[in-house]
DNA sequence: TGTCGTTATTCCCCAAGAAACATATCGGAT
DNA sequence: ATCCGATATGTTTCTTGGGGAATAACGACA
């Protein structure tokens, strides 16, 4: 029979949430869309890639290009691409900040997390009852 | 008016949460009412003091409980001190390794922080916009 | 046996926020 | 002049997490 638990090596995911002092908050969510925003091109298709509305995707678009200096992302309508969406560079700046700090968190304190799961209950195998939810 | 600029060093305050692969998480919620109940050693009385009803810090305690192999606080009703709340040891270890966490996170991304922090918009004095998103 | 403050638990209710729906607009291409 | 797909924005409907009130149990002690 195998070792010991350890399956999962670092499913163990984390969610940093930034609260500056004007209020504003920058968090995974505004990143993972900015990202997606970066990818496709259209803010609607990175919302619909996250299952989130148009509607709150264009709000945190919008907040997110009041929050900071200078717009994280210009969009365009109409024309021969039928309108979309860039990340600018400042953009590119934040989510870059951003995610170096989630990687540094991640690697900086892989010990804790690592004491943290150790600490967990075990995960019920039973597969025969199912009723539970949580 | 550059009246200031950023006075406040750090005032940007971090919101850590953690996702544990069985599905059960810790934030700061968490770990708040657990720093609480140490001091107070009473549920209800940490819950008053962080502004929370003590249906939701009893949720969150037994929450806690259920979650870590071994509980992180342990209650009594009634008797001569009418009852109370103690951290155990393990949960006393699960809010040191929090802690660090957080610390960790601060001291290893000051820079990616700084770097966020100066792309913000400058802070308008005269009206505020209570505003907000995610 | 009654008092006391806290833990434990249920039920009802509501507002904040998301979803869903509905338009309006843009502008190059055909 | 029209089509198209995406942006931009308002209006309505729905969901849900938490608050609040109410209630019970607990157990040492006087």
């Amino acid at each position: 029979m195998p070792t010991k638990l350890h399956a999962t090596p670092h499913a163990t995911r984390l969610r940093i949430r930034l609260y500056f002092s004007n209020g504003s908050m920058f968090g995974p969510g505004k990143a993972d869309l900015l990202t997606l925003i970066s990818e496709t091109g259209s803010i609607a298709a990175a919302g619909r890639r996250l299952g989130m509305s148009y509607k709150r995707a264009w709000g945190l678009v919008d907040t997110m290009n009041t929050m900071f200096a200078e717009p994280l992302v210009e969009s365009s309508r109409g024309g021969a691409s039928h309108g979309g969406a860039t990340v600018t560079a400042t953009g590119e700046r934040v989510l870059s900040l951003y995610r170096r700090l989630e990687a540094n968190t991640r690697s900086g304190s892989a010990r804790e997390i690592e004491g943290l799961e150790g600490l967990l209950a075990p995960v019920i195998a039973a597969s025969t009852d199912m009723s539970d939810g949580n």
